[in-house]
DNA sequence: TGGATGATCGCA
DNA sequence: GCGATCATCCAG
């Protein structure tokens, strides 16, 4: 079953462990990819000063205040992207950010865009898989909903996945949180 | 362990 | 305008 902004449109927290296991479907003009969602990490508002809308909206997070079941997508460190799913109903904000992916289909593609031959080292790290999938700042705000080319939609698992959760990495703030979802085994 | 590399945002 | 910061990755 497909997930839509209805799926979204819950606590953040709630959402995130909900992932795991999910399939991101992804297609360009250069064919289509598939993966596993493996990690994710939750961001929230004014109570999480990790995240972008920590400080009200700005014309970069203002995509985390709008409706739900929309790509938030954004660039950092001068080379890499990050791939986020907006939460929360329009008007609060809210974001998962994609650590990691299980490759399933299109793994000749996504080697071929990282310049990598391992399929541990395709969609193991948040600008590792924007890579893989080609995905950039022209991906921001997209529907989850809407299908022309390119085309990303989520599918829910069959049966729930188990999950752990842990302090979130890579960041300088709020470091203690316990907002990293980790699917197990 | 540190360098690449540029957008973003708060403050002047 | 300016500068510190940044939800990262890779080579060495």
């Amino acid at each position: 079953m497909m997930l839509t902004a209805e799926f979204f449109s819950r606590p953040t927290l709630e959402v995130a462990p909900e992932l795991l296991g999910v399939t991101l479907f992804v297609e360009t003009e250069q064919g289509v990819c598939t993966g596993s969602i493996v990690e994710v990490e939750a961001y929230l508002g004014s109570d999480d000063l990790a995240s972008h809308a920590a400080g009200g909206p700005t014309p970069r997070s203002s995509v985390m205040f709008g409706p739900p079941g929309r790509t938030y997508v954004y660039f950092i460190y001068g080379m890499h992207h990050c791939l986020n799913f907006v939460t929360e109903p329009d008007g609060i904000p809210g974001a998962i950010l994609i650590r990691s992916l299980k490759p399933l289909t299109g793994q000749d593609l996504m080697m071929t865009r990282r310049g990598k031959s391992a399929v541990a080292n395709l969609c193991n790290g948040p600008g590792k898989l924007c890579q893989a999938l080609a995905i950039d700042r022209t991906w921001n705000n997209l529907s989850l909903e809407e299908s022309q080319c390119p085309k990303i939609h989520l599918h829910a698992p069959e049966t729930k996945v188990a999950f752990t959760c842990l302090p979130r990495i890579g960041i300088g703030k709020a470091k203690d949180l316990p907002y990293r979802f980790l699917a197990t085994c």
